[in-house]
RNA sequence: GGCCCGGUGGUCAAGUGGUUAAGACACGGCCCUUUCACGGCUGUAACACGGGUUCGAAUCCCGUCCGGGUCACCA
């Protein structure tokens, strides 16, 4: 039986896309689930456009989504290079095959006849492509050409009257016909190979037997297919995924905020609940779980069950999501991923000591529940740790003026102060010991505190926010409040 | 514009001729809780439209409309 494998083949064009990472995602699902290797190729024939820093920073990406390959320019594999650019022998073999062979031809048009060709079809209501000119030029035009320094690039020769059909893993049967597609440019003027003409060999020469990749590229695909027919090659199975659209219901862009991998990695997220988010979005499960584990995701996986609508990339559920995956962290590992936020916020230093690392478990522990992505911390921390505190609402206000708060409140302080330490557990009995105390509800001793302490309604457990704060700022802050000292 | 793909609640989506048309997010209510959050229960809300085929269409066919992709010496 054939081997299973696939690939994710970006161009280094700048960072990892979100909708490259899912592409990523479904190849390495596929591969994982059925036993199959999963191959990163590098797609840097636009010379222009691609850099080494891009690569790298698609390469971070991925690994800190956990899209861990099994061959790769990084670390090689039996089918290498890994990177287009270094393959340019397998390319000019080929090329010169078709050339060969009279499946490809040069063609010397300008940029500016080729313009003015289109503009031609225009103006009959005709379809712009190639007019193959070229094909048959003589040798005599060819060698004036060359004396006038002319560089060639080399054109496929297109098939007329000739259906291609894909059968599409998710999409069913497709089919097109070679009519409407013009002769097309295999090798540059520079020697480069085009994307539809190096995605072929590639993909043949790496053994790749199913190609997985977005729905933009379904139209190249009877292109592609055109030239593994030409060389004799044997075509792979296509898979081609929906599109993720942004809320507009346009390809995601800009002006949707975050589009690129990295940008969610700074904004908070676990890579964990970006995958999880990422797999639903155009895959659905059989079952009503929702929450997978990439192991899960392993077994579950399958293209059949891969939807041929687009999707819009609800941030609402990634957030949902992320808190999820936030609420089922360890906490110490979850203090981990918290720490550089928090130091940010200040409210740690670069080397935290032992005191800010145990006020810093406190905080996490505390607003582990109601977190939902990481970069909301500085928010928590500087409403909980501000010198200045302002009473939110008339409610808030309302509140401090029932006649039993100077009572709370001063019997809270003496006992706030007895307190050797202000850990939780031993701030937590306080509020019990106030309530016999005074012979109140425990509202009445909870409210008063709460918005003294932080002039707000609601928020996280008091006896934790007591802990966070110490003495120094509970003090400052009551005064604020009730004026009481 | 040509070619190609798609169209189930606000969003993600299950569904492959017969279902009270799942479930999740978001939204409302209730419970839990000092509060909020978490969690639990519950509610509002959908087959783009028009023709067929059929005893019976969200499901099959045709047309219309809408959305997207692609038509490069970019991938």
């Amino acid at each position: 039986m054939e081997e299973i494998r696939v690939r994710f083949a970006p161009s280094p064009t700048g960072p990892l896309h979100i909708g490259g990472a899912r592409s990523a995602l479904f190849n390495y699902l596929f591969a994982r689930g059925m036993g199959g290797k999963f191959i990163l190729r590098i797609e840097d024939t636009d010379l222009e456009r691609s850099s080494r820093e891009s690569e790298e920073d698609i390469l971070n990406s991925l690994r800190w989504l956990g899209l861990d390959w099994d061959e790769g320019p990084d670390i090689g594999g039996p089918y290498g290079p890994y990177r287009q650019t270094e393959r340019l022998e397998s390319y000019r073999k080929f090329a010169d095959q078709l050339l060969e062979s009279g499946q490809a031809y040069h063609c010397f048009c300008s940029e500016e006849e080729l313009e003015a060709q289109r503009q031609e079809f225009i103006s009959k209501g005709e379809l712009p492509r190639y007019n193959g000119k070229c094909f048959s030029l003589t040798a005599e035009e060819k060698q004036r050409f060359i004396d006038q320094g002319r560089k060639p690039v080399v054109r496929f020769r297109v098939p007329q009257d000739q259906v291609i059909v894909i059968n599409d893993l998710v999409r069913g049967q497709v089919s097109f016909e070679s009519n409407g597609i013009g002769d097309f440019v295999i090798v540059k003027s520079d020697g480069i190979p085009t994307y539809n003409f190096a995605v072929v060999i590639d993909d043949s020469l790496m053994k790749i037997s199913h190609v997985i990749r977005a729905e933009e590229h379904l139209s190249n695909t009877p292109r592609q297919i055109l030239v593994y027919q030409a060389l004799g090659l044997a075509e792979p199975q296509f898979a081609h995924v929906s599109l993720i659209l942004g809320e507009d219901r346009t390809k995601m862009s800009k002006r949707h905020g975050a589009t690129s991998v990295i940008q969610y990695q700074e904004l908070g997220y676990l890579p964990e609940a970006l995958v999880n988010f990422l797999a639903l979005l155009g895959w659905s499960p059989e079952g009503e779980e929702e929450i997978f584990t990439k192991e899960e995701l392993f077994k579950e996986f399958s293209l059949s069950r891969v939807a041929k609508n687009p999707a819009i990339f609800d941030q609402e559920k990634l957030r949902w999501i992320n808190g999820m995956y936030i609420r089922k962290t360890p906490r110490e590992e979850l203090l981990e991923k918290a720490l550089p936020f928090l130091k940010k916020a200040g409210f740690c230093r670069e080397n935290p000591n032992a005191d800010e690392l145990k006020r810093a478990g406190w905080l996490v522990a505390t607003l582990q529940e109601r977190l939902s992505v990481l970069s909301e911390l500085p928010t928590q921390v500087e409403a909980l740790l501000a010198e200045d505190v302002t009473l939110e609402n008339e409610e808030a206000e309302l509140v401090l003026k029932e006649e039993t708060v100077p009572l709370v409140i001063k019997s809270f302080l003496e006992k706030v102060r007895e307190l050797p330490a202000l850990e939780p557990d031993a701030v937590r009995p306080l509020f019990k010991a106030i309530q016999k105390e005074l012979n109140l509800k425990g509202k009445q001793v909870f409210m008063p505190i709460r918005v003294a302490l932080t002039g707000q309604m609601h928020g996280p457990e008091l006896h934790y926010i007591i802990s966070i704060m110490g003495q120094e700022l509970i003090e400052k802050r009551i005064v604020k409040t009730t004026g009481i000292a």
